[in-house]
DNA sequence: ATTAGCACTCTCATGGTGAGAGTGCCAGAT
DNA sequence: ATCTGGCACTCTCACCATGAGAGTGCTAAT
């Protein structure tokens, strides 16, 4: 939302003092003065012309005042300009790089997500997000039936990722074990390596084809195929460390606490949110009034995709208020979302399922 | 912790007044004068007659003044007492068991999970937990093995009443797909129909006894299953509505919310307070006193267990202020424990996998 | 251009005050 | 004996005034 035009107003001072406002600000959740700006920045300007330059600056829109005869406090367009062109991204420490990785290595596709969350909100200090993959977009491994009773079946799939889901279905008529074997088998070899949704194309034009012709196995088989693979639909949220924002200041009262919590209660909203960060590659963050949800908040997303080849998968981030540093979260997320494509892509990368 | 003795002491208009407090301030969450017993309640006494009741009780250890001129509050003994002997249950209206009914109808066994804890919470307005059973004591229904890349296989295990874990082990060499499939049926077979527990033992002694002779692919088959069975040792948490918490009006306080959530994080104590409440049929209440969790923050428990035939599996509850409508609360937990169980064996119940 | 100085504004902590709610106790009524 | 009306006492809470402190905007001088 920054309007491009301001960029040529503001001169090397500006942005200097910027820079610093919203440092001191990010540190101290306080208001700044002019005059903590004139003793601490580096330019060594008395506090009556930093006080002009930052009337100009709320005059463009960078900064705002609580009340006359307070400091000033970032807007969003300020926070988005640090970002895109004042910031000084801090990389990630080795320690904590190790930590990362050692804590990725272990455990089965969705353990993983539960890590991720953790490990972001840990040593973010903010909430951490995962959006685990839709199922429909993830390429089948291995598909599994087995009896629970009379005409229930439980299907079992299983990504290439490693992700697995389940569901009851009811068939027509009961249906042997053996059969059920047969049918797993047929199906895991016939359309592994193949996306759910492409999956449930292809039955779909089969069935219209053949459907005369088609003896009484074949037709098991679909009906079986196309009540297991509509399996997991939507994605779901993996959320960790809820309680850390508790301690942030701008969260000391009890209405903006209920408000945020009856906000991520709706998960479906979430998913949307940290959604728009699937394309284009790098970390996308989201401030303020990008979102119904952040922008009655001041809370801000930095989220970015995570992958397995070409293929993205879901998102993972970090929530929490605007005044966050993002010299050392833009950079976290970032490597924790290189480092779960690569934990994702390790663990299940075998050689890709034979295609037919 | 009521002092039996306590009981002799009390007369009957004694009891009466305590329980009209004790009503009144489970409505209004407010310290209850002697004037609003006096003008409310069913006995025509004057305000004095009733400070004087309330001040024995209070000796007596049933109430308390949050300070000298403030109306009078129940304690933990007051509501023991009051749920032991003097509630008068109100039985889950039709509508709401239907509704219950209708929505654990569907899905398998995780989703019910998540469906009661939403129940729980929705319907009383409270925190709902549901304890997912530790799939140590689950009967095995079958297990599968699927390659996902060199040495490293997922094993999926499913209990006999729906509930699915899976962890990915890593095999001392390379295994075929094939054998995997004759592995999984093995074990299926002869195992299906015990606790993972019985079975871990058995393949252990199995070990012990035939470590000479044992060939090869009974080795891989032991090594297999011994790792795959390790599978979910402790059990998860489900909860929901902890929002419903926050519009209570004794979380006003941040420094309060905060320590809840905090308390919270660690689910690994909300599974031993809720466990306590797996033995002994009935629903059980903690009030305050009885757990750290609980005497903190002046909250309570109410919880119950649920199973399938005679085997408890997990345990359900709500969580929320002491301060909640027991009446109300006591039967909504009963009768989703019991609907929850059902629910599991009727999903499940098909005939028990033969015992070899 | 920069800055020192000054008047002005707004917040916030402090303390005083009075109304209101509730109790405890006593003396008189039943 | 038991109950109750009356009354003094206590504690909270909302309200107000006050003053210190922090920060700004503006102007005049450098």
């Amino acid at each position: 939302m920054t309007d491009l035009r301001d960029h040529g107003k503001l001169s090397s001072r500006d942005r200097e003092i910027l820079k610093d406002v919203i440092l001191t600000y990010i540190l101290s959740a306080e208001p700044v003065s002019s005059r903590s700006v004139s003793k601490h920045g580096k330019l060594g300007l008395s506090a009556a012309s930093i006080r002009n330059v930052m009337a100009d600056l709320e005059e463009w829109g960078y900064l705002m005042q609580p009340h006359t005869s307070a400091g000033r406090v970032p807007t969003a367009a300020a926070y988005h300009l640090f970002i895109g062109s004042m910031m000084e991204a801090r990389a990630v420490p080795a320690k904590e790089r190790r930590y990362i990785q050692e804590n990725l290595k272990v455990g089965g596709a969705d353990e993983l997500m539960g890590t991720a969350s953790h490990l972001l909100s840990e040593l973010s200090s903010q909430m951490g997000i995962v959006v685990t993959p839709a199922m429909g977009e993830t390429v089948l491994k291995a598909v599994d039936f087995i009896p629970v009773s009379g005409r229930k079946v439980l299907c079992i799939v299983v990504s290439s990722t490693g992700f697995i889901d389940n569901k009851v279905i009811e068939t027509e008529e009961e249906i042997p074990r053996e059969e059920l074997v047969r049918i797993s088998n047929y199906l895991t070899e016939n359309f592994g390596g193949h996306t759910l949704r492409e999956i449930r194309e292809r039955l779909l034009r089969l069935m219209g084809e053949e459907r005369a012709q088609m003896d009484r196995v074949l037709a098991r088989t679909i009906e079986l195929a196309r009540s297991g693979f509509s399996v997991g639909e939507v994605p779901g949220v993996v959320v960790d460390g809820t309680s850390m924002l508790l301690s942030k200041p701008e969260l000391s009262d009890v209405q903006r606490v209920r408000r945020m919590f009856e906000a991520f209660a709706d998960k479906a909203r979430l998913v949307k949110i940290l959604n728009q960060c699937i394309h284009g590659g790098g970390v996308r963050v989201l401030i303020g009034e990008d979102s119904e949800l952040t922008s009655e908040l001041d809370f801000s997303v930095v989220a970015t995709a995570y992958a397995v080849g070409d293929r993205p998968l879901g998102t993972l981030g970090i929530l929490g208020p605007s005044r966050m540093d993002y010299e050392k979260i833009i950079p976290l997320v970032t490597f924790l979302g290189e480092t779960l494509s690569q934990a994702l892509a390790e663990a299940f990368s075998g050689e890709p399922p034979e295609r037919r």
